[in-house]
DNA sequence: CCTACCGATCGGTAGG
DNA sequence: CCTACCGATCGGTAGG
């Protein structure tokens, strides 16, 4: 093979690892996630899943980087082309209950199980999932924002007591279906969703 | 000594592993108390400590039942006195606001982040877990329909619908609190709950 | 409750 | 990407 094969060969096993890694520690959390685990199911030895990233922590800050990217790919992307302000505001919720509804990981939201690994701690890790975090809020803040302006929504709402009630109606979605294995969750979740947004 | 003190001395340093288990595991999580860990903290050896529980399982489950009486302690009965139906939800929902705001653990909620670490597992730890978050909920709904059937509850309102939604406001709350250290959650917490229970 | 172990697994390194 | 290691720590046991 010539140098370049080799180097994009090199790069598809470190994707391989990555996307194994952000199931297993959907599961098992990013600290249960270990290198012999994923050396084991991917048939490879601990040194070349190390090679790739250097030591354990580079690798959970790429596998929370990929859940990202999942996340944006399945939730915001999907409504890219929904006008800002309500209707995208609307939009972003019913994609993200249908991405908790069909389990598209089998622990439920990468990130809420992260959060909750990691809340307590501090370092690179933490600080890479609490700033995703972050960011997703902005996202919806501006929407929330928008409609307020907009007129879509009442000027006497709060941005962010609603974010947070919004906050609370995914957490809880997660946690009923994961906890609880009760399916009618995302039911609730949108009657909720209604109550918050209007029909 | 005789026999019947050192009896209750086994107990009691039985209770002084359980009671910082409960602290470690509500940061650590309970995969992450370490039988080692708790041997350095308190000055055991790790024989000393397994002695009391035989295996790693008993000794989660002996700090699950623990973080369970503690939450007894500081929310349900604190408000034992206060009338059944709507008064007493609205007190326990208070109370369970202040016990997330006042850090009793320093990792927060103990049963937010067992919940999350082990939904996606099974075994008897996972059940105990998700049994004693039944029981919390069987608690809430009785008052929830009580307030209904008593008039204090319009008559349209779902119970399990009122269920998921606070259940939503208290997960926000330790979110908030405890991944963004934001202490103004617990005035979005309270703003949440008079819209759902009324001022 | 202790000391003194056990095998397994952890993250990580050396050298190729 | 591999083999062959390393020290540290894991849960757990034997024997006292």
């Amino acid at each position: 093979m010539s140098p370049r094969n080799s180097v994009r060969e090199a790069h598809r096993t470190r994707q391989r690892i990555i996307d194994r890694g952000v199931v297993i520690a959907s599961v098992e959390g990013l600290e249960g996630l270990t290198i012999g685990r994923l050396a084991t199911e991917l048939e490879l030895s601990k040194a070349g899943v190390l090679g790739h990233f250097g030591n354990k922590e580079s690798l959970q800050l790429a596998v929370v980087d990929a859940a990202a990217a999942l996340f944006a790919r399945e939730v915001p992307e999907t409504v890219r082309d929904v006008p800002p302000g309500l209707p995208h505001l609307r939009a972003l919720c019913e994609a993200w209950v249908s991405y908790l509804e069909r389990d598209v990981l089998p622990g439920g939201c990468f990130f809420t199980a992260a959060a909750a690994e990691f809340d307590g701690r501090s370092g690179p890790v933490r600080d890479a999932v609490a700033g995703m975090n972050a960011l997703w809020q902005r996202d919806l803040r501006i929407h929330i924002r928008h409609a307020i302006s907009s007129g879509d929504l009442p000027s006497n709402v709060d941005a962010d007591q609603l974010l947070y009630e919004l906050a609370g109606v995914m957490l809880a979605l997660n946690h009923f279906l994961q906890l609880q294995r009760d399916r009618s969750a995302s039911a609730r979740a949108r009657r909720a969703l209604r109550c918050l947004l209007g029909a």
